[in-house]
Order: structure tokens, then sequence, then C-alpha cells
DNA sequence: GTCTATACGCAGATAGAC
DNA sequence: GTCTATCTGCGTATAGAC
């Protein structure tokens, strides 16, 4: 049984591609509507405009990106296997739709108000820190670890999961890595990122 | 005695701040105009299109954060002292062209081939990687250090080190900083990084 | 819902006077 | 070198038939 795909689906889709390949300012709508196999016309009949659908492209980008991030600081690991647990998840998310942190990064520096809106928007879910503080004081109370300021910490975690997809050309040039052998070394990175932090902050 | 500013050196300021502010795709030839106190035909006198005027932003962009590398890794520093000026030289260098990281990131990701052009065209300069490889290996003869993958220890430093800027917004957001706390905050990036990366890697 | 045809404004680029 | 005026094409958006 074929699954019936709306056109609806087939414009989100298409548009997906174009916008984290291009950017809003770089995407055409007729590459939209050639790529979801119909004409311009029809986009605005679903989407009234380019920043319509360019919203709904942005948010849900974004959200599959960063939320998820809760699940890990709810659990009752210790800090260690909690970092473990964030670096895997988050490098596998972001690795998964490659395109999406360059998109962002993109969108958010151009324009900061719209992830601002959006998560005001969203309302009651509190971005990572305050849980990651959390696990963090326990474990410093519990002598595992050194001190170390927490911005510090989650800043240099977050940095080494993300920086590889937004500076990919360039690090596969320095590093001389064809696609294969970048993905490897991604993969890689799912545990050794991890292990690099924890020898930085055990006591 | 006032400096005179040529017509020409104007309108690079205004390409400048124009392109870094919204890339290619979304920079306005009028807008770079007015910011240069003059009109569109004068860019076009000058510049030929607006091709021409990007690629020469995007050159000096790209080559104001690549190339003073080579001379942290030249030295005949020990592998801690050269892994502190490498992270204090590169954040004090992004950091002084913020602008710089995210638009590098946005137009290599759109078309990674200029880049490899230019890097050809630049020649003989190798990228610092293998000097880099060269100083591990001696402060792992000497003991001084752990065996890891020279590729994977390159890639968090940097990662570290530019990441805060192509990720600003978020961060700020994350880690409730205003500009003057995140100013702050990168200022201690440029040691704290290091020692950070220190700690990971010794014996 | 989906199409063709078209309106309309904007942005890049040029012509030509001074 | 610098300007005003204008051309041209492209990209978003709409009108209206089917």
């Amino acid at each position: 049984m074929e699954k019936e795909i709306s056109t609806e689906e087939k414009i989100i889709a298409a548009a997906k591609v174009e916008f984290l390949a291009h950017g809003m300012a770089g995407a055409r709508m007729q590459d939209i509507a050639d790529r979801a196999g119909i004409n311009k016309a029809l986009l605005h009949y679903y989407f009234r405009n380019k920043e319509k659908l360019f919203e709904i492209i942005f948010q849900e980008s974004f959200f599959k990106i960063i939320p998820q991030l809760h699940e890990v600081f709810n659990s009752t690991d210790d800090f260690f296997m909690i970092i473990r647990k964030f670096v895997f998840v988050y490098i596998q998310t972001i690795g998964e739709n490659s395109f999406i942190a360059p998109f962002l990064a993109h969108e958010i520096n151009r324009d900061p108000s719209r992830m601002i809106g959006l998560l005001e928007k969203a309302g009651g879910k509190r971005l990572p820190f305050e849980k990651m503080v959390d696990a963090y004081q326990k474990a410093l109370a519990k002598g595992e670890i050194i001190p170390c300021a927490p911005d510090m910490l989650l800043t240099n975690i977050i940095s080494m999961c993300v920086f590889p997809f937004v500076g990919k050309p360039i690090l596969q040039h320095v590093l001389s890595k064809d696609e294969q052998a970048f993905r490897e070394f991604v993969e890689r990175r799912k545990v050794e990122v991890a292990e690099f932090v924890i020898r930085a902050i055990k006591a």
C-alpha cells in the first residue's frame, strides 16, 4: 500500500531542501515549486507567501535540534553519564539533518528576534542550562569533578558537538577528509567528545 | 592632517558591513551605495558587478581569519604553550571581527568551491594541520600528553574558539548574557579554553 | 485544487550628461 | 569620477479559467 503524500507535504519537503540549502534570501519560490512538482501559484494557495512558508521550515528545524535535550538532563545518571548521553544524542540528531545547523546559524544571526519569539511562544520549556547546572553542582559536591564555570563547560560541549557541521567544508579541507571519511569522523566524535570533556573536568 | 578616504575605500568598507550582515544573497547594492554616501552607478564604475565586489569582501574576510595561525605553529614552544597561544590569538582575531565567522560559515557552506579556489590560488601556504601534528608527536614522544587523534584534537580546539561567534545569539539566550556579559565571557575564554584542552590531554 | 497567464515591484546593471 | 535617468530581467504575488 503506497502511502499518499499530500501536496502540502510535498511543498514542505521541497521548501525544506531549498531553504536549508540557500537560506531565506537565497531560496527561490520557483525552485521550490519545481522540486515539489507543482507550480508557483499553488505555493501561494497553500502558504500565503514566502515568509509564511519560511517560518514553518525555520520553526520545524529549530525544534528538531533544541528541545530533546531536556530528557537527557532529567535522568538520574551521574554527571559523566549525562555528558556522554548529551553528546551522543546531540551529534546524532544534528548529524541526521546535517544542513540544519548551518541554516539555523545563518538565519538566527540574521534575525535573532525570530528565535526569541519562538521560544517565548513555546513558553514553559526552559532551555537545558539550569538542569545542567544542578547536575554539575551535585557532581562537584560529591568530589567527582574539579570546579569549572558551568557556562564555559556547556559552551565547550555544544561547540564541539555543533561546529563540525557548521564548519564542515573547512574541516574537510583542512583534515583532507572526503565525505565517507568525514562521516566516520563524526561517528567517532559521538563517543570521543564526551571522553575528552570528562578528562578535562574529572577530579 | 585628516587622512583622505578614497571612494574605493569607502565602498569596500560599506560593502563589508552589508555583506557581513546579510550575506551575498541578502545584501543590496542600493544599501551599499547609501552607506558609502554615493550612488549605485559608481559602484559599477569601481567594481563591475555585485559578484566582483562580493569576491573582494569574501577573500579579505577569509584571509583575515585563516593564515596567521601558521606563525603560532612555527614557534619552538612546547605543545601546551602552542595551544595557549593558538587559542588566544584565534579567539582574539575572530572576536575583533565578530561578524566574519558567521558570514564565512554561511558563504562557504553555500559554495565550498570558492574557498577551495582561493586556497589553491594562495598556493604554497598549507593549512596548519601538518605543523600541529608535528608538535603533537614530539609532545607524545616526550610523554607530556596521552595519545589522542590529532584531527579530533584540532577540531575540538577550533570548535571551541569559533562556535561562540557563530552561535552567539543562541548562547546569549541560553546563558542569559547581555552584550557586556558576553564580551567578558569571550575574554575569559581566551585563557580558559586552552586550560580546558590541556587538562584533557596531559599525561 | 490545480493550472496558465500576467501584473508589479525591486534590484542589478547600463547610457549618457556633466 | 560622479551624477540622473533608464533599461532589463527576475522573483513574488495575484487573477481567473478549468
